[in-house]
DNA sequence: CGAGGTGTTGAGAACCATCAATTGCCGTGG
DNA sequence: CCACGGCAATTGATGGTTCTCAACACCTCG
């Protein structure tokens, strides 16, 4: 039963070492699954948030279509990650969820997480700091849209690898890339058309690989100086956590 | 001493009643105070982040330099926000805190939070609440970013007004405006020179009206329309939150 | 009175968007 | 097995929004 079979639990315990009634808290959150096909819609924006999801498997993301038609994904998720955690204050969807391949979510309603925060200050702190770094990653994407294509490209590709290698060690510089053109684009605010170019660029010179869906980061350190890359998700600081509740 | 005299006080009873013993652990972070003049450094990227801030005084703003040398305005921040969560992740400042005119800031260490944590889950579930509300804000920001420079500036201008209405209500369509051109442009992803060509023609079609620092939103439902803009701060859903600590 | 910061205005250039056409791939159905 | 449709990626020509560079006016403050 202490056996990991949760990515969640897994990313988690990277930083930090889970009581057992850590672990009975978070096992409450996967209780249930749902799957999901490629494209399809998980949640609109505007509806009511009436729950959160722990992603198990497959790629999502979270966007917001223009007034002219154009998308911008705010966020993309990977298994492990909890989902509309920003929607909590609102109540309402500020984003639309969707999957970008087939994928399994575990529905779970608020009031799991108003037990955390009355049962475990340690694992209430671990939440709120992952949160906090998901605000980072998003000022990050503010900094990097405003940088050129190539830049804004070699950003997202460092990006994700650096989140991959969290629940999966052995990524080093060649990962699955589920994601379309288009998908990159409306991830890094440019076109398709535009997206393929840069790629096509980048891989001329050397900088990346592609082969069917893989993609493989020839030169990691060419493309982090050109970004100003730094990567979030190695560390936590962990000091200022409250001690685990003595039972 | 229940009198509020704290404008972070004020702001967070707007949304739900606090404790006494709320009261006390919110206090406990406003004890000391710095001045800052303004244009001055409070924070640096890169530097330890040893505490964080109450703002009391004055707006101040988080933001990185790209590498060709223009800035990113990430965030600008008034009196009764908190500053600095987001690098509290991190144990970095991930982002440089600058007083854009003069301020007074009460810094506080991170052990604080740890009281607050250990005593008050339901002063946890706002604080988290109000961190997840900025995180809605970013989105919209990385959102509005991809607008044309009209739609980014009247989309600047009147989120900027919604949240001075949270502290003062009786700030209805005009309001001080402290910030030269060139920070609403490195906020919006602009030049100081377009930001000026664009608010002299919205000024122009009399959307907009200028005297001195002061700014006046003449139409403020045109330019809601213009950037399709939704108030993220009149409510949050406290509906999750834990139950009053019972003394 | 001079200096520096701030805002304004104009001319030209750059980066990426838009539009359009083509290729290749895959799953589907005849 | 092949024809077909649709999606994804590619490539080229053209154009627009915003940037860059530059000059000037205004104000405040030393």
């Amino acid at each position: 039963m202490t056996q990991t079979d949760s990515c969640m639990v897994e990313k988690l315990s990277h930083y930090i070492t889970l009581s057992e009634d850590d672990r009975i808290l978070l096992a409450d959150l996967e209780k249930e699954e749902t799957p999901y096909r490629r494209g399809e819609e998980i949640q609109h924006r505007g509806s009511e948030a009436r729950h959160l999801f722990v992603a198990k498997r497959g790629w999502t993301y979270s966007f917001r279509v223009l007034q002219d038609g154009r998308r911008q994904i705010v966020r993309i998720h990977h298994p492990g990650d909890i989902l509309g955690l920003g929607d909590l204050a609102l109540g309402t969807a500020s984003l639309t969820l969707r999957a970008a391949e087939d994928a399994v979510l575990c529905p779970f309603p608020r009031s799991a997480l108003k037990q955390i925060f009355e049962r475990s200050p340690r694992l209430t702190a671990l939440l709120f700091s992952v949160t906090l770094r998901e605000q980072v990653a998003l000022s990050d994407t503010l900094h990097v849209i405003r940088m050129t294509a190539r830049e804004r490209i070699a950003f997202l590709l460092l990006d994700l690898r650096a989140r991959l290698c969290i629940t999966n060690r052995h990524v080093t510089d060649t990962f699955r890339m589920p994601l379309t053109q288009s998908d990159i684009g409306d991830a890094v605010g440019l076109t398709n058309v535009y997206v393929s170019k840069v790629m096509t660029m980048l891989e001329a010179e050397g900088l990346i690989r592609r082969t069917g869906a893989m993609i493989r980061l020839v030169d990691p350190d060419a493309l982090r100086r050109m970004c100003d890359y730094t990567d979030r998700y190695r560390t936590l600081d962990i000091g200022w956590f409250p001690a685990p509740v003595i039972d």
